[in-house]
DNA sequence: GTTGAGCGTT
């Protein structure tokens, strides 16, 4: 079967895009979501039935009802509670890290190719203050916000290497409540791409990153938009291309400076002793239930109380949020897939497929509380507690 | 083979 275009809109009686199908005449959720972002799948009015049906969705893959896609109109599906909430952000620009950068590049030549896509204000490549040395990271700003989440929807090929493009951890969303939106994959097999990662996941939600490992290690992980979906798979397994994969709560990632810096916000040390031991949960140690740092304690209610709650460690990082009236901070940065590791020198996009983060501008909800403060917890005893190694909440 | 790179001297 050919190359067909079927119909698409938002709503039934919009005007429809024409969006390409398969050479085998299925069309790609990934397709649709091109052109319609957060979308998670296909409806359509039967014209034997007058009602709406679902078109069928196999692995990100949809299928032509059984006489083809003939010349209906398709409305696109989104996820529970998704729709229309995506544009809300203030729609100022910021700074983006572009991550990947060959070290050749200058700042002129990033200047010439961001302006493609727009004005650009203002471009920096960081040196080594030293040496002068490329580090291989900068950053660019745009005048226009349209031009920025341009940007950072795609990949960027720039003097022979692909590069990322994103928020910058300093920019991240200040005030998302302090829940995971990434899941952990595993018994992934080799086969599994990125690319079909997010084809697949995208059926229950807006898909905000894939990353798997190299050289491959069986698993991935999956962020989202919002973390309820990424909470609502944990513990599933899900079929992807006949392979049975896992489903889990990602672990705060080992080293991650994002959430030191946060945790210091609290004006404790948190982030470390107790909390951080993984998979069991509350880490804290032996004897009494009280767990006890430095001079403050949480008595067994609060233990109970949180370690129900407890899927992940950010349930308590919220729960303490919360204690001190406050929206508990995220240290979200989905490290953005960047294929080969620096001194393979060029795997020049490898097939290894990897994406920045899709246009995603979910509004960080403006404004409000403020993340320094601290009075609830400061208690001088433990602050030194910071360079504990389980300290890495950032994701 | 079940837990990930890299984030800014102002």
């Amino acid at each position: 079967m050919a190359e067909v275009y079927i119909r698409v809109a938002e709503e039934e009686n919009e005007e429809p895009m024409e969006i390409p199908s398969e050479d085998d005449g299925t069309v790609l959720l990934s397709t649709v979501a091109a052109q319609f972002p957060g979308a998670c799948g296909l409806r359509f009015r039967s014209p034997v039935s007058q009602c709406m049906r679902g078109v069928r969705l196999v692995e990100g893959i949809l299928h032509a009802p059984e006489n083809g896609w003939g010349n209906l109109v398709y409305v696109v599906n989104y996820p529970k509670g998704m729709a229309n909430v995506c544009q809300r952000g203030d729609m100022k620009t910021s700074d983006l890290i572009v991550l990947g950068l060959p070290w050749k590049t200058s700042e002129q030549d990033l200047k010439d190719y961001f302006s493609t896509f727009g004005e650009v204000i203002m471009v920096q490549v960081k040196r080594d203050v030293k040496t002068g040395n490329s580090k291989g990271f900068g950053f660019v700003r745009f005048t226009e916000y349209e031009t920025q989440d341009k940007v950072i929807s795609q990949r960027h090929m720039i003097d022979g290497r692909w590069c990322d493009c994103k928020l910058p951890n300093s920019k991240q969303g200040p005030d998302e409540p302090m829940r995971s939106r990434k899941v952990f994959v595993g018994r992934c097999t080799e086969d599994i791409s990125a690319d079909e990662l997010r084809q697949f996941f995208m059926q229950y939600g807006e898909v905000t990153d894939v990353f798997i490992p190299k050289p491959f290690r069986a698993f991935a992980f999956v962020s989202f938009a919002d973390d309820q979906v990424a909470s609502s798979l944990c513990g599933e397994d899900l079929i992807i291309k006949g392979v049975s994969v896992h489903i889990s709560n990602a672990e705060p990632k080992h080293g991650s400076r994002q959430m030191m810096e946060r945790a210091g916000r609290f004006g404790n040390g948190f982030g470390a002793q107790g909390f951080g031991s993984n998979r069991t949960g509350l880490g804290s140690s032996a004897g009494s239930n009280m767990a006890n740092f430095g001079n403050f304690s949480l008595n067994p209610a609060m233990m109970a109380a949180a370690q129900a709650a407890l899927q992940s460690s950010w349930g308590m990082m919220g729960m303490l949020a919360s204690q001190q009236g406050q929206t508990a901070t995220s240290g979200t940065t989905s490290t953005g897939q960047t294929s080969s590791t620096r001194d393979q020198n060029q795997a020049y996009g490898t097939g290894n497929s990897n994406y920045g983060t899709s246009s995603a501008s979910l509004g960080w909800g403006t404004g409000s509380n403020s993340t320094t403060s601290g009075s609830g917890f400061s208690s001088g005893g433990f602050g030194s507690s910071m360079e504990s190694k389980s300290s890495g909440w950032g994701m």
